[in-house]
DNA sequence: CATACATATCGAAAATTGTCAATATGGTTT
DNA sequence: AAACCATATTGACAATTTTCGATATGTATG
């Protein structure tokens, strides 16, 4: 699965932000719902749910919707492809030798 | 060593830029100067020199002047970092249960 | 030392992103 | 169905980021 530069930084959108790497740590003890996240974050809904979606986006996080709330939690699979990408772009496969001389 | 959120973010940003990704793609075979660099992409010497600071800033790459040149190269030591700083914000410590009943 | 070259910095314009108030949507409850 | 609640979307504005031309800095060379 050979990812575009472009699908590479939505993923790392993710972590560009700092209201977003809060919402990580509150996501770390497991799933929370939207109200409890703004509960926690000093920012209003509407913009708590833009930043949401954003991680939603970036795989690095799922939303399950159950009734009128919304759950979110970190993805076990989106991580891993994350840190994957984080490795596999910055891999050195030593072989070119550079340059002016 | 504890990363703020503000530091986290900084780290990231380097891939949150596709111009950046690729510069990554280019460095992924070896050290380059920036003449090199500025060959592949498509954009003048001056926002490459800016990429390149956002660059270094975050870790992940070196900068190495030698001459008139400068050289750069992906950094072992700041990309193993910006992993761990990734599985860490994203590891899920089971714990808490949530939310609205 | 004057010229040429590689890269960095500055300042401004363009593009993108973050933010909020207002409103819409969709589900729940009386 | 009407009122209510949680979340999403819209539209506008503020803040940040990207980009470039012009210029500065520092190094090598004739």
């Amino acid at each position: 699965m050979e990812l575009t530069n472009k699908q590479i930084t939505v993923i790392f959108k993710a972590l560009c932000d700092e209201n977003r790497v809060q919402i990580f740590r509150l996501l770390q003890n497991g799933e929370k719902c939207a109200c409890k996240l703004l509960e926690a974050m000093q920012c209003t809904q509407p913009t708590l749910s833009h930043h949401m979606k954003i991680l939603c986006d970036s795989g690095l996080v799922n939303g399950r919707k159950e009734g009128k709330w919304m759950y979110y939690s970190i993805s076990a699979e989106g991580t891993e492809a994350a840190v994957n990408v984080l490795r596999e772009l910055t891999k050195v496969s030593e072989s070119g030798e550079c340059c002016c001389t």
